[in-house]
DNA sequence: CTGAAAGCGCTTACAG
DNA sequence: CTGAAAGCGCTTACAG
């Protein structure tokens, strides 16, 4: 790489580096059109191209934004990163993705290096883990926008699904169609991850305003990895429930594998609803009932957030939540 | 963001910048204690944190990749962008992701854009539409690799599946379980990617190995939102084939959803065998047998062959390419 | 209309 | 053991 550098430009073309610079951004307002060609033609020649990090440092601002999702093997981190990158693209912003795997110690870590490397704003999948660094972060009026999950007392623009409702949704559904038994099953609760705590909430709620009782026995909870045995045991409840609700898309494929590996009949012996939609609802035997978040959406929201920050940056941007409906889609497993 | 830089801390600790330069890059060989002391309390004091972009512009480094995908949505790429990360993380590398939908033009910004922000090497699935560019980076001695794809005569290290092996496995397990009349479905051939001809081209000589004849009417492609009507004039023929490969997951998709729209018993009606292994293989019913790509171990290879290659700029390193053995998964549709 | 100069925040020989 | 100075490749007032 040979490295051409403006400098090299400019005595091509015979002019000053200023002139060279002023052309690369556009601002021939009082360029001449000789000049212009010349340093046109230099550019061509010497296979120019200029280096956005030295611009960077003068400019401080790197057209680079971070995005920490806690997995880009879940399928809503993946849908979200691809609205924020299609909407980066449009704006010449480019992502730099990382994993926190819901592990405050590397959230902090990428926080911390994404910052030196003075991306521009960061969107993130907060752990809760770093709440004095959340602070700083809104100290500093730096740009950044939680996605999924609000945190206590931190006051940073947010944009999540109405959790609350998707369970409503979910129960109203099962009782629309008689079922009464109705049980959820969740992954763990240990980190209080916004979704999962809404959602219950949201359960429990309807489940009360449908005028059933909640039967602690119908309501579950486990890491994954265990999470077999824990379906085991609610379904091989005396009275089990009629009807689950899967909190997300991971517990649903326990819940399957369970049905399959026991022959249970869905959505006659057990009626399902999954929230979050999964890639083969709607070829799966039977069709599966599920309630999907607006992934791309929300992806392109928080783009637009963070973008809109990043260009106002003097403004103290109001904190805004963003709240998307789910929507059900009704299909044969319930 | 009050911006903190190394002058302030050298004036707060009463040192020179060359000697807080020093300190960062843990150079501290005569360094006194009373000095490295000071200088840890200015940083702490200060809230010090470094300008990784002025390091870089003056490094040439700036410890980011550029990752080129297809599609961050297809699971192959995500499992691949994830091993990546990990391995970067381990290194103290960011990875920059862009989606280029296999359209040459998008794929040419991405690069002109990513070595403009000076990243330190790409991995890309290559459309195959920029052999010039290709060449160039070649001529730069750029640090590049090439994921699941190789371009005829672009002599760049490639990480990719065993194709011809894939479908060769998968028509060796069709025949061994009785069937003969074996087809294949696969999504547009137009742009030439390679695992999509590799992976013919092994199932037309497994056919042949095995002694069957083939049948071109078993043999059909097409974009996937017209698949539909493929399957179903293959799957209409008079004597129409008793167990077909998907050439890939979303290939899979179609026919599982012709299947059950049409109440083809699977594998009694007709076997399936897919390559890429799918989330709900397991627990969908039949049990999907599939052929997985050792996605995780292609990516973190890819990762380390770049580093490598990044780390010892001078040598012009050798093109490698790494084949990975595809892994059949037996199960219950075939 | 264009150029000289300073500066962005670092690192790195080199001198002492 | 530590500092002064130059330089990485740009941009941006400012002067003319």
């Amino acid at each position: 790489m040979k490295t051409v550098t403006i400098a090299d430009v400019a005595k091509y073309a015979d002019v000053s580096k200023s002139t060279v610079s002023q052309f690369l951004n556009h601002r021939y307002d009082y360029m001449g059109e000789k000049t212009k060609k010349r340093i046109e033609l230099a550019i061509e020649e010497l296979g120019y191209s200029p280096n956005i990090i030295a611009r960077s440092l003068k400019q401080k601002s790197t057209t680079t934004i971070g995005v920490i999702v806690a997995n880009i093997l879940h399928v809503f981190s993946t849908q979200v990163i691809r609205a924020i990158e299609d909407f980066c693209n449009e704006a010449d912003f480019h992502i730099i993705v990382c994993n926190a795997d819901d592990n405050p110690v590397k959230e902090k870590r990428y926080i911390d290096m994404l910052r030196a490397k003075q991306v521009d704003g960061i969107i993130t999948f907060p752990t809760g883990g770093n709440v004095a660094l959340y602070e700083r972060l809104i100290d500093d009026n730096y740009p950044i926008v939680f996605m999924d999950r609000m945190i206590p007392d931190i006051a940073i623009s947010t944009v999540l699904l109405d959790n609350k409702k998707a369970s409503e949704l979910a129960v109203e559904t099962f009782v629309k169609k008689g079922y009464s038994q109705i049980g959820m099953i969740t992954p763990s609760l240990d980190q209080g991850i916004t979704p999962r705590m809404e959602r219950i909430a949201g359960f429990k709620n309807a489940i009360r305003e449908h005028n059933l009782s909640f039967n602690p026995s119908y309501f579950a909870s486990s890491e994954i990895p265990d999470i077999q045995n824990v379906i085991k045991e609610m379904l091989e409840l005396p009275s089990p429930p009629d009807a689950i609700l899967a909190l997300n898309d991971r517990v649903l494929f326990e819940i399957l594998k369970y049905t399959k590996k026991h022959h249970i009949n869905i959505p006659d012996d057990l009626a399902l609803i999954g929230i979050d939609d999964v890639s083969f609802a709607s070829f799966y035997s039977p069709a599966l009932t599920t309630i999907a978040q607006p992934a791309f959406e929300m992806g392109k929201k928080a783009a637009e957030l963070l973008l809109n920050r990043i260009r106002n940056k003097d403004q103290n941007a109001e904190m805004e939540i963003h709240r998307f409906e789910p929507k059900l889609l009704d299909r044969e497993s319930c």
